[in-house]
RNA sequence: GGAGAGGUGGCUGAGUGGUUGAAAGCGGCUCCCUGCUAAGGAGUUACAGGAGGUAACUUUUGUCGAGGGUUCGAAUCCCUCCCUCUCCGCCA
C-alpha cells in the first residue's frame, strides 16, 4: 500500500513513479478522496471535542443540582443531541469514503525502484550474470520423459485424483523431493534463518496484507465455506506472522525460512507448460523471508538473493541472474532479481527463484512497524524462493541425465538421497 | 457438532452509566540509602493517529476483542460477529 499522505500531498509524483511500470496511472480520483477524508477527519475530531466537553459539563451540573431534570440541564442535553446528529452524519460519510478509498488504494502497485531497468515486459529484463556451463547436446530428454522412464511421478493418474496440473511423486521421485526440501532447509538454517512451517490456509486479510488481494483473487483457490484460501506462497503466512506488530528494533533483521506447499490456479496460462513439473496447481517451495531495518533493505536484497543462489551453486546447476524490468515487476515488489536455471531440453533458462524487495509496501498493508528514535516506522520486507522444489527437481533430472537413461545426482544431495544415481529399477 | 465460561494496559486483575485512559499488584524506568549485592524508601511508567514547533514540547481525537445501537455521556446497557478456554462427542 502506498502512503496516503504522499498521495494527498504529491499526487503527480505518485503517478510519475507508478508509470515506470509502463502503464498510465491516473490517481486524481484517489487523490480527491484522500483530501476529502482529511477534511472530514478534522471536522469530526472538532465536533467530538466540543461534544465531549459538553457531556462533562452536564455530568457536573447534575451532581451539583441533585436534579437531573431541571430546565437548564434539559437545554444542555438538547444541545448535545444536536452534536450527536451532526457527528453521526459525518461518520456515515466517512465510512463510505473510507471504503472507496481503501478499495482503490489497495489496488495500486508498489513503486518500482529507481535502480530497476526500465522496460515494458520480460524482453527488457537484464541478465546480470550467468553461472556454470549450460549443457548443450543433441538427443537430450525432457524431465517428464526422464521421470516417466524412471517412474518418478505420474500426471495421468493424478488427473483422476484431482485434475490436470497435479502430480503424484512416486518412489525415488518422492524421495528426491523430500531430500531437496531437507537439503535446502539445512543450508538456510545453518546460514542464520529460523525455520517455520506455517498454515497452508490463510484468511483474506493475510492475502491482502502481502498484496494478492483484492486484485488477484482469481489466482488463488478459495474455500467457499470459510474465509480461507489455499496459500499461493509462504510469503503470505510469513508476512502475516507479524501482522499488526511493532517489532523490537534490536531483533531486526528477522530471517525466516519456510517449507510450504503452494497452490495456484494458474488462470490464463492454459496450454503453457502442460507437461512435467514446471507449472502445477500444487507445488512445494522453500521460501526465504526478511523483516528488515528500512535503512538496510538494499543490502538485504543482495544478501537474500545470494542465499538463494547458494543452493543452485551447491547443486551445480547452471543458472543466470536477471534484473526484472519495471514493466515486469510483481505487484508488491519495488525490485526483483530472478534466478533462472538452465533447462537443456528446452534450451533455455527458467525461473526457479524470485527475490523481491517490497520496501514498506507489505508492512503498510499488514501494519508491521519498528520503533526507532521514539518514532514508529514501517519495516521493509523481502522474500525469495530458496528454491522452488519441483523446478529444482526438473533441472536436476535434465542436467544430470546420462546416455544410459539414468540420472546422476549432485554430490551435495548424496547425504540426503543416499545415492548419487537414479536408475531404472 | 452439543453445552458452558470468558476476552480490560508489558503481565495478573478490579471496575456495571458521569471530570475513568481506567484501582491494586507484578514488571519496567529514575533517584535516594548502601563498601558491593540483597533488602528498603521516594517518584515515574499504556498505545495509536491528527494539528502546531528545528526541537524539548504543546494541543486534540480515538482505543477496555470487532462492528453496530441506546444515551447529552458507555469498559459498564442492548444487538450482531470474531476469537480463546473448559467439558462432552467425533477425529489424524
Amino acid at each position: 500500500m502506498l502512503d496516503q499522505k504522499l498521495i494527498r500531498e504529491n499526487p503527480s509524483s505518485v503517478e510519475e513513479n507508478l508509470s515506470l511500470r509502463g502503464k498510465v496511472f491516473n490517481i486524481s480520483h484517489i487523490h480527491e478522496l484522500t483530501v476529502k477524508k482529511k477534511e472530514i477527519d478534522i471536522e469530526i475530531s472538532n465536533l467530538q471535542s466540543e461534544s465531549k466537553k459538553l457531556s462533562k459539563l452536564i455530568g457536573q451540573e447534575i451532581s451539583k443540582s441533585l436534579n437531573n431534570n431541571s430546565q437548564e440541564i434539559n437545554e444542555l442535553k438538547n444541545k448535545g443531541n444536536k452534536y450527536r446528529t451532526r457527528i453521526s452524519e459525518f461518520e456515515e460519510e466517512k465510512r463510505i469514503l473510507d471504503n472507496n478509498l481503501y478499495k482503490e488504494i489497495l489496488s495500486l502497485p508498489n513503486f518500482p525502484s529507481k535502480d530497476a531497468p526500465i522496460g515494458e515486459d520480460e524482453n527488457n529484463n537484464v541478465v546480470i550474470k550467468t553461472w556454470g556451463d549450460p549443457l548443450k547436446k543433441g538427443n537430450l530428454k525432457s524431465h517428464w520423459e526422464i521421470g516417466e522412464r524412471l517412474n518418478l511421478f505420474d500426471s495421468t493418474k493424478s488427473t483422476k485424483i484431482s485434475k490436470s496440473r497435479f502430480i503424484t511423486l512416486i518412489g525415488n521421485g518422492a524421495k528426491l523431493e523430500r531430500a531437496l526440501i531437507n537439503f535446502m532447509l539445512d543450508i538456510h538454517t545453518k546460514n542464520g534463518y529460523l525455520e517455520l512451517i506455517p498454515p497452508a490456509l490463510v484468511n483474506s486479510e493475510s492475502l491482502q496484507g502481502s498484496g494478492q488481494l483484492p486484485k488477484f483473487s482469481k489466482e488463488s483457490f478459495n474455500c467457499s465455506n470459510d474465509d480461507l484460501w489455499l496459500s499461493p506462497t509462504a510469503e503470505v503466512p510469513l508476512t502475516a506472522f507479524h501482522k499488526n506488530e511493532i517489532i523490537d528494533f534490536k531483533l531486526l533483521p528477522i530471517k525466516y525460512v519456510a517449507y510450504s506447499p503452494c497452490f495456484r490456479r494458474e488462470a490464463g496460462s492454459y496450454g503453457r507448460d502442460t507437461k512435467g513439473l514446471i507449472r502445477l496447481h500444487q507445488f512445494n517451495k522453500v521460501e526465504l523471508y526478511w523483516f528488515c531495518d528500512p535503512c538496510k533493505s538494499l543490502e538485504a536484497h543482495k544478501s537474500i538473493t545470494s542465499d538463494a543462489e547458494s543452493i543452485l551453486k551447491k547443486l551445480n546447476l547452471p543458472y543466470r541472474l536477471v534484473d526484472i524490468c519495471t514493466g515486469d515487476l510483481g505487484f508488491s515488489s519495488s525490485r526483483t532479481f530472478d534466478l533462472e536455471v538452465w533447462l537443456p531440453s528446452s534450451n533455455s533458462y527458467r525461473e526457479i527463484s524470485s527475490c523481491s524487495n517490497c520496501l514498506d509496501f507489505q508492512a503498510r498493508r499488514s501494519s508491521i512497524r519498528t520503533k526507532t528514535n521514539k518514532k514508529n516506522q514501517y519495516i521493509h520486507t523481502l522474500n525469495g524462493s530458496g528454491l522452488a522444489i519441483g523446478r529444482t527437481m526438473a533441472a536436476i533430472l535434465e542436467n544430470g541425465q546420462q546416455t544410459d537413461g539414468s540420472v546422476k545426482l549432485p554430490d551435495a544431495l548424496v547425504p540426503y538421497f543416499g545415492s548419487n544415481f537414479i536408475k531404472t529399477t
